[in-house]
DNA sequence: CAACTTTCTCCACTGAGAGGACAAAGCGCG
DNA sequence: CGCGCTTTGTCCTCTCAGTGGAGAAAGTTG
């Protein structure tokens, strides 16, 4: 199939188009209950978009005591590449126009290889689901990369732990290899989209979505938006203060709360307690594995060890510590806590939850909800595939 | 004369009249200039506006090589009230249509009294400025309190330091008082508004605005407008842990930036101080005066006195802390520091700097201009004014 | 088949808004 | 002073978005 150019002509038309994205298919009748349009203005409208081929009516739906109706739903050739890039894997998936997840491949991968490394891993990924039939082609990609980005431009500027990408223009080239358009942004902002289309999310104007990977990052949504910063670093709480004095980070501070709780510092505290004997349970895993990761040491806490516990809740308390100021500061109606961590679970959770709700102001914390990502692994993939169409469906 | 009641009767109306208020005069080609409207469809508008009384035509300007224009101004009769209610004094000022100070008027007073009393002596303040011929009524008034407000509804909701308000139905109560629309919202984001409307913070879509005076709270502008929160709360950034394990707080916990720094903080620090001998300038000044607050610290730091030196820039110190972690969080355009301890200038800013600067990424504090408010006391007046006019100056 | 629903289409009417022509009012120059 | 030029403001016509009602089309129920 050609390849979808069309963009809404106004802002009813894009109006529709995201109705029909995320409700699937309507009845123009409907339609017509949701956008407050006459029937007659909103015939036209459909009648454009029809023209246009990024909507079709197929078949009949069933009666309800009357005519049948007429189903319009979204072009069902419609597809969008979601890519989540982390530090040490890339997600790919497909999707339909309702971005609904139609092949997904997740691979190790290490971004500081750069960007031309990684986008041959990317583009191999891409051709594969493509060549599984899932698509003929993509009509827009949506990508995250693990630092900040100069959003309109797509282009990630002094991005501390993938400085090969610094000033590359991501989205030119991308959009140049994929033939289509594309939009580059933070990987906690696109976790933060996702959760917000399809997860936990959904109902909340203003919420944060904490992402504890390989580093620490946060996806900021103020009425229903997503804030990224005067200079896109918005949500880069992996380098407030934790611990005075604390350990010395990466970023040449010390005890920046990455420094003492994140994939990366929990497998080099998990080693170091397994070296020096605290840990039978994590120094066997280390013995067989070679080292130590985040998984490690969520299976060694559900077996009963006690240092592992010890790692995860005072991770969670530093955590707890940096995200009861924020909830201080911004209010949110939500926290949702994502990322690779996840696996720690509920142990972790606990952790934030005591801290966060002992020392943030009882206003803000007695109707705050704060839980994990429902998503999982495709929280970035899918908020990818919403970023694009967002802009898709937007008028030109 | 008689109050205003007409309302813009549509978006078109709203943007003129926010153009006079902001721009003053204009006359009907240079409104054109701006609102991207046809000439013809513009003088309709102007005409309904002239109808409704809110806009007045008079006098022609001078002529720049053509035909004469007709200024088009706001209704010179209009009179907006801003009150900004703080935890020790009132600052009640009127304003014209433009948000220009017309009459000011500070006095002390205890929010502690409960709103009842502080009403009456609002209400008096408001019938001095009437009295002096400044106002013969009022068409709208905005309501800054030191405490989180319901914003739809204008009501404080659990006010740590004004426990006495919680749930008084301030909006409505002034609004029968007065006979005109009451706006009412927390006083830092009166602020806010205030130096965004008329001070350094004019061409900023996202800023933050630190009023430190009894205690500290924080105004978020995101986008060009003020962030409240979910339950108003937002900006309550005293109790964030600036020190672990430190001093008692109010509120329960320990370490809490308003324990450690802010207009009650400093005053009970120069005191401990002055008792124990470590100044004699403050010493004398506590003799002299009884109590000690933040203009003797001030006066004190002028002199050249260590002590009081050290104090504020501690206090600076951990403020900076503190602001460093929302830079990085938020990473806003501008960071506005105002308040009671405005005093205390340079000494405090630089203290603030340096903090932020060191401990914030370089992305975000590269181009951050952190400065001193420069509307004084007169931020919060303006601030309320504005808000009331953006109200009125909206579809109904 | 009649009565009733629901869905969709058609058509006439309204009002927002654009844009051009033109009138009014000023300046400067020969 | 008259003439050309500029700027400001008004008037008139044309277009098109959008409304709302009438009614056709296509069902269900009894």
């Amino acid at each position: 199939m050609r390849r979808m150019t069309a963009r809404p002509a106004n802002a009813h038309q894009a109006r529709l188009l995201k109705l029909l994205r995320d409700g699937g298919p309507h009845s123009r009748a409907q339609l017509g209950d949701q956008v407050d349009l006459s029937r007659s203005k909103l015939a036209v409208e459909v009648d454009r978009l029809l023209e246009t081929g990024l909507v079709v009516a197929d078949g009949l739906a069933a009666s309800r005591g009357g005519r049948r109706s007429h189903n319009i739903r979204l072009h069902p050739g419609l597809r969008f590449l979601g890519v989540d890039i982390g530090a040490t894997s890339v997600d790919v998936a497909v999707t339909n126009a309702e971005l609904e997840i139609l092949g997904h491949i997740n691979q190790p991968m290490d971004v500081r290889e750069g960007p031309v490394a990684v986008f041959e891993q990317v583009l191999s990924m891409a051709a594969k689901l493509r060549a599984s039939g899932l698509a003929e082609g993509f009509d827009g990609a949506g990508i995250g990369v693990p630092g900040p980005v100069r959003f309109p431009e797509g282009v990630p500027v002094a991005p501390p732990i993938m400085p090969g990408w610094d000033g590359f223009p991501v989205r030119e080239a991308l959009s140049q290899e994929l033939g289509c358009p594309v939009m580059v942004d933070n990987d906690v902002n696109l976790m933060a989209l996702g959760e917000q289309h399809a997860g936990v999310a959904r109902t909340v104007a203003d919420f944060l979505c904490v992402k504890i990977g390989t580093g620490i990052g946060c996806g900021i949504v103020v009425g229903g938006g997503v804030h990224r910063g005067t200079t896109g670093s918005a949500g880069d709480i992996g380098h407030i203060q934790a611990v005075p004095d604390g350990r010395p980070c990466a970023c040449g501070n010390r005890g920046c709360l990455e420094a003492h709780f994140s994939g990366a510092a929990l497998a080099r505290d998990a080693t170091e307690a397994a070296q020096q004997g605290l840990s039978p349970e994590l120094a066997t895993r280390l013995e067989t594995n070679g080292a130590l990761g985040a998984a490690d040491v969520a299976a060694a806490a559900a077996a009963g060890d006690a240092t592992a516990l010890d790692l995860i809740r005072e991770g969670g308390t530093r955590t707890g510590q940096v995200i009861a100021g924020l909830v201080s500061f911004f209010n949110p109606g939500l926290v949702v806590i994502g990322g690779g961590v996840t696996g720690l679970g509920h142990t972790l959770l606990a952790a934030i939850r005591t801290q966060v709700y002992r020392q943030s102001l009882p206003l803000a914390t007695g109707n705050l909800p704060i839980v994990l990502g429902e998503l999982g692994p495709t929280a970035g993939v899918i908020g990818g595939a919403r970023l694009i169409s967002d802009h898709l469906f937007s008028p030109a």
